[in-house]
DNA sequence: GAGCTAAGACCGACTAGTTGGTCTGTTTAA
DNA sequence: TTAAACAGACCAACTAGTCGGTCTTAGCTC
């Protein structure tokens, strides 16, 4: 079929450029591995920059969307802030290739590539803020927070998960995420708010105890 | 001088790396940037890798050396967490381009010295591990935590401003560790420690206000 | 159905340029 | 006088990318 190698060289690629980085793989690597050749590599792709930009578009996109598809379907922001937390976390155990190359070579990506990539990344920044503006708004965040360095701070502690979350780990990723939410939602929520029989479920203390 | 060189080349190639990533830079760029050659390059190091080494280890070295520093220098671990974070953070200002380097060109390290540097930040990680749980077991942070999940949580939070940070950005980078403090402790501490006249500094509406 | 055609899919030897590293020196300073 | 500090021409290995060629298959004609 027309897209079987095409699918077959970024995946294998991803695993190569999570394990030695984009300079560490060269196009013969990716080729020997994948099964084909140099003919069949340039005939999908332009070169090996296109490569790496299809394989961040491919993932940025994919969270951009969900995220959009959380935001909407709530009407408060602790429950919005909730979704796109745990939506991203889930990815986790779908794209950890895709994450680690999408943070770890992004500073590789050619000029022409990378501003399609960066405006994705801060419209995704954007839709986070918006929910922490809108949670202050409405009285259920502690107004004396930053929305722009909890924002990161947020986004930041996710993120690093990528660099030492295993499958396998004695976690499940649903569990890390539940934890996130409780540490998140323990720090922004304004005492009133933690009342709200609404938000009970996103604190651990209510749920069956975790130890360490 | 013995050493005014081999600084000079380190220096100029942190820089490079930070921008173009450690493969994005070849020998010669270097020993051009720094106004030497590859005989001057190659009489202070064994190879490019070795260079790479050195860079992670002066700086996990100094970082390992801060937080043994914190720890001894108090009794709660509400105040050790604390002195972590803040000197850690400070960090930022000082060795930015050492840190963006430490955690992106990390996957480039050549095993043999892999290793070394994997011990000293697994040891760095053990002695926030090892704090937190402190905290637990006397009854200041929240017992319903997991040790390793915040542990990370916070290692994340904090390590993914090498990201966003600037040094000419509207926020110092002390005013960003207070937040960090404050956003951490307000989930860690128990309703009772938050009490606490001593830890009271640690909150942000105690302090000035501050906003977006 | 058989026979033909054209185009997309793929192959791999080849190239021009670059890479990290070496080696034979020369300079400097103690 | 001696050893460390540096210089830079040189090299083998490898790099991303090219290009003339072959294979496969869908669609058409009879």
């Amino acid at each position: 079929m027309a897209t079987e190698l095409k699918e077959q060289i970024i995946n294998t690629s991803l695993f190569l450029f999570e394990k030695h980085g984009f300079h560490g793989v060269s196009v013969n690597q990716i080729v020997k591995a994948s099964g084909t050749s140099k003919g069949g590599f340039y005939h999908h792709f332009q070169s090996k920059d296109e490569l790496l930009f299809v394989i961040h578009d491919y993932f940025i996109s994919y969270v951009l969307t969900n995220a959009e598809k959380a935001i909407v379907s709530s009407t408060y922001p602790t429950d919005k802030l909730q979704k796109i937390i745990k939506s991203f976390v889930t990815v986790f155990d779908l794209y950890k290739a895709h994450i680690s190359v999408f943070y770890q070579e992004s500073t590789y990506l050619k000029p022409k590539y990378e501003e399609t990539i960066k405006q994705k990344r801060q419209t995704y920044r954007d839709i986070i803020f918006a929910v922490i503006q809108e949670g202050i708004d409405l009285g259920e965040f502690r107004p004396e927070i930053s929305v722009s360095i909890i924002g990161m701070s947020i986004i930041g502690m996710i993120n690093w998960s990528y660099k030492w979350y295993k499958k396998d780990g004695e976690k499940s990723i649903e569990e890390i995420a539940d934890m996130y939410v409780d540490f998140i939602l323990q720090s922004l929520l304004t005492e009133k708010a933690k009342q709200n029989p609404e938000f009970q479920s996103y604190f651990l203390h209510n749920r069956l105890p975790t130890g360490t």
